[in-house]
DNA sequence: CGAACAGTTGATCAGGATCAACTCGAGTGG
DNA sequence: CCACTCGAGTTGATCCTGATCAACTGTTCG
């Protein structure tokens, strides 16, 4: 199962036997959490970061009176809760589906950067890439049309699960509401849903089940003004890796 | 001149002499910018990290028909172009002022990184504390008035000008335009205008020559919605140190 | 003196929000 | 087995925030 998190880390950097051998160790408690569980609690003095093994979730922040802003959806191999490394967390971390999630405690975290700078280099990039995303969300949600900014989110919602061999050809499960996507695009739910029977009227995608379909890549890169760069997703995506530890 | 860096360092981190000394050390070559210049260039190959000594910017994304996001604001102590640790960067960085700036190679850098893990963990916090700002950005375009928006920048920037020393009482030099504000906050300049309007009008802040005034923090932190706690200040702003190096 | 740019104002328009009702499963319990 | 509920999705009508267009002021600077 720590398979998953050594494919990503090895995305973004060639790991030693050595490495891979402290990864393994570190992982070894691995958790279950169903579909919905809030797997990170806003304001959680909690000092042990999560990694996310299998399932999906997203990171949200709610306001006071109820409104929501989903600050990025979460896939395999990411650290849900980075920011405690070093400080709190100051948003939420709920589960789309049944997670596997391995806990690492702060103080372990910081003695393998310290000890390894090759595994601290592949978690600095993934913070790096984190941060990219979010810039782009920034763009898409001050300066894109509604129409785009759903394009963009779905256009990186897949790349993202084909990087890490959730796709299937041109499908792949995402187990958002239009509630959630509205939530995420900084748009009411009403206008997300017209915003969806727009895509699908212009053939460039299907999305019914909790399963989205891309029936037409140019057209939704195009829909999206979509420039994959910024995700820095290596030329080949990985395959559904067996990979046996 | 060093002393900036240091200072920010310090804020996230304790440091040893030793420590202090190889900061000085990398900080040796500054180069002057005027107002205006372009300090990052979208897309630029170079693999050298530039600290900001002194002076204000901006990071910036232009999209190909013009309309143009900006992404944040560069204080002193801020490095501009983080994501060049270990990848490219997918933004420009702009000048607000003239600035002093030390570059850093890259390799220099990674050097430092593994072989002094109190400065690694302080840029860790740096990057995790510009994350956080960056969705706090997303919370306030995707779920906020404009209203709220604008005011909510004008607290962040305040605060994270007098954090280096940079206000005098209630005043700082804020040395953006209406149009700067209007693409960092996702707004039509006309908009952001007629919001300044509103916010003198209710007292809270004075606005004109590139100095920004807050007549009414409780009233400004009230229309913003503000929360400084993302910011990670101290709670005991530093004084701009004569930090004698 | 005249550009050139920042800021301001007014008029009009449109993208998306809001409110409300209705449909359609998928459970669930009687 | 059916009625009921509940959540998700859909549709229509209306409202409103903020965009756009255009003109004008004021200031700085060459």
């Amino acid at each position: 199962m720590p398979g998953r998190l050594l494919a990503v880390l090895e995305r973004y950097v060639t790991l030693t036997p050595e490495d891979r051998i402290v990864v393994e160790e570190v992982l070894c408690e691995v958790r279950q959490a169903p579909a919905d569980a809030e797997l990170v609690v806003d304001g959680d003095p909690s000092t042990e970061c999560l990694v996310l093994l299998e399932g999906q979730a997203f990171r949200h922040k709610t306001l006071p009176d109820g409104r929501r802003q989903i600050l990025g959806f979460l896939v395999p191999g990411d650290v849900l809760d980075l920011p405690r490394l070093f400080m709190g967390v100051d948003y939420g971390v709920t589960a789309l589906t049944a997670c596997q999630i391995a806990p690492i405690p702060r103080g372990r975290i910081e003695d393998i950067l310290a000890a390894h700078p090759r595994l601290a280099r592949a978690f600095w990039r993934m913070q790096l890439v984190e941060a990219a995303i979010q810039r782009e969300w920034m763009i898409g949600m001050g300066r894109r049309s509604a129409y785009a900014r759903v394009a963009h989110l779905l256009c990186e919602a897949f790349l993202r699960l084909r990087n890490v061999g959730m796709t299937h050809g041109a499908r792949c499960r995402f187990p958002v509401t239009q509630n959630h996507l509205a939530d995420a695009a900084g748009l009411s739910g009403v206008h997300t849903n017209r915003v969806l029977q727009s895509l699908r009227q212009n053939d460039l995608i299907a999305f019914r089940a909790r399963e989205l379909v891309v029936l037409d890549w140019p057209g939704l890169f195009a829909a999206a003004e979509f420039d994959p760069n910024y995700l820095h997703l290596p030329a080949e995506p990985l395959q559904r890796t067996k990979v046996t530890v």
